[in-house]
DNA sequence: ACGCGTTTGTGAAGGAATGCACAAAGTCAC
DNA sequence: GTGACTTTGTGCATTCCTTCACAAACGCGT
């Protein structure tokens, strides 16, 4: 009843969070001409441990030669079926402030697999305008952007405070797989993914890191600040 | 010798990932005048399981009141500290395209424990342009960043081409954190913490788990498109 | 045909993170 | 003070992820 590869049901998120990473280190050997990669090198382009590589890989077939490796563009392209990337999905940009306008202006979607079908906001001065090519639309938009265009994933760029309620608005006109640019948590059904992409948040676990660093290095806290401490 | 708490030697990075967001439910709170929480109220805001806090908190202390729950202000205050953020951390943000201007502008580095000190870019063209407030500065400025205004912490916004050049360089100029928005794994010596932020994989993340989703719905995959089953 | 060197795929071990459930510790009303 | 009630902090079981180490599988040279 299932279809072809074998009787693999289930691959572990920590592996798909990966397979993006590998596709990328495949598509950099590809465009130098390499045509066969060793899990040894794959796994080193990709910043990972050969072995950890190879239990990845495992989860969606095996597609390796013993004694041989891998090649390049038939691995790559399993990759790419088994997270969907063989077909184009369709996204729309919530929120065309700053970030929004970024987005809308960046390339690494198309070669991804990714197509941006609209840009959307509330503020009815951008409504009408032309950014990257495209015009911005209203909320009203979205339920005909799904039916229409089989829209699938937003992109939220709004302030948090409006975050929630483009959401609600996202889920109503059925849209499944959102993005969220907006420092906060948001509620939603079940059966809709949502992935958050946090700035501060990287930045405070650098910090986290750095004062441990700095005092494993001899400096003191004084005051809630980091001293040098004279030393050497 | 060891400081004030009590033996807490190294807090798990699953921890340490959700601290950033514990602070932030607190800010909330805090803002809307509540003064105490309890681990079951935070958690939900936080997006966790109440258990999964509680745990989390201990590994910093004991700053709870059984039958009660925590206060708000004083565990914000307990959280900042650990994480490093009672002192500003001096950033750098390199390259000055679409991502580099969004990020420059954007206000929410101050309001959490960071200030932008400078932005530097290659091209001659932009150095000398204002954005934001500050002064382009090109990238021979890096060195003396470090030693007369501590940066610490350097935002590669270039192209994947350029990263690891403008990652070696800051390296070299003894910045020991950096947060690398461009698509591609960076090699440093040790020492050095690198986190990535990649919309790409966040994306591809998400086209998985919908296709899973419309699979698991019915639909069927030809030649590697999605395609509606006709039913009820 | 056959053995040699190489590299995959995977069981098994070890470690990290999560979830459960409850004793201990506190508040508050009276 | 005392007892009822609430909520924390944590030991334990479980699940998830990573690492190790090696037998099985393959290509190649002879
Ligand atoms: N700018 C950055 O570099 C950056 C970095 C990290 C995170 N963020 C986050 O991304 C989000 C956007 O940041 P920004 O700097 O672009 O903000 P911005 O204020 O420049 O833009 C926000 C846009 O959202 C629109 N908007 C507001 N409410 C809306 C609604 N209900 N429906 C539709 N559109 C609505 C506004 O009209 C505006 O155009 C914020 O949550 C911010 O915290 C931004
Ligand atoms: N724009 C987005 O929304 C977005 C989203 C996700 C990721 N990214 C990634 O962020 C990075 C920047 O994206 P962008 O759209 O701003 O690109 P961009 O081309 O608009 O800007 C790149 C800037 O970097 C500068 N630069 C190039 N080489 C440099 C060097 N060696 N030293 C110093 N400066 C240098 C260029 O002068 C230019 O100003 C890219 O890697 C991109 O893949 C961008």
């Amino acid at each position: 009843m299932s279809a072809d590869p074998s009787s693999r049901r289930g691959i572990p998120d920590a592996t798909v969070a990966r397979l993006p990473e590998y596709l990328r280190a495949l598509t950099g050997f590809a465009e130098r001409g390499i045509t066969s990669v060793s899990s040894e090198e794959l796994a080193a382009a990709a910043g990972v441990r050969s072995a950890k590589l190879r239990k990845d890989l495992s989860h969606l077939g095996s597609y390796g030669v013993r004694g041989v490796g891998y090649e390049v563009d038939h691995l790559a392209y399993q990759i790419s079926r088994e997270l969907g990337l063989t077909q184009d999905w369709p996204v729309a940009i919530v929120g065309m402030g700053n970030l929004g306008h970024a987005l809308a202006a960046y390339s690494g979607f198309a070669t991804r697999g990714f197509r941006v079908v609209a840009l959307l906001d509330q503020d009815c001065d951008l409504i009408g305008q032309e950014i990257a090519g495209l015009p911005v639309r209203p909320m009203s938009a979205l339920a005909d952007l799904v039916a229409a265009r089989g829209l699938a994933i937003g992109v939220i760029a709004t302030p948090a405070a409006s975050a929630q309620d483009v959401c609600d608005a996202l889920v109503d006109a059925g849209v499944r797989s959102i993005l969220n640019f907006a420092p906060c948590v948001l509620a939603v059904p079940d059966g809709v993914d949502v992935r958050k992409v946090d700035l501060s948040t990287e930045l405070q676990i650098l910090a986290f890191h750095e004062q441990r660093k700095a005092l494993a290095r001899g400096s003191v806290l004084v005051d809630g600040s980091l001293r040098r401490v004279a030393s050497e």
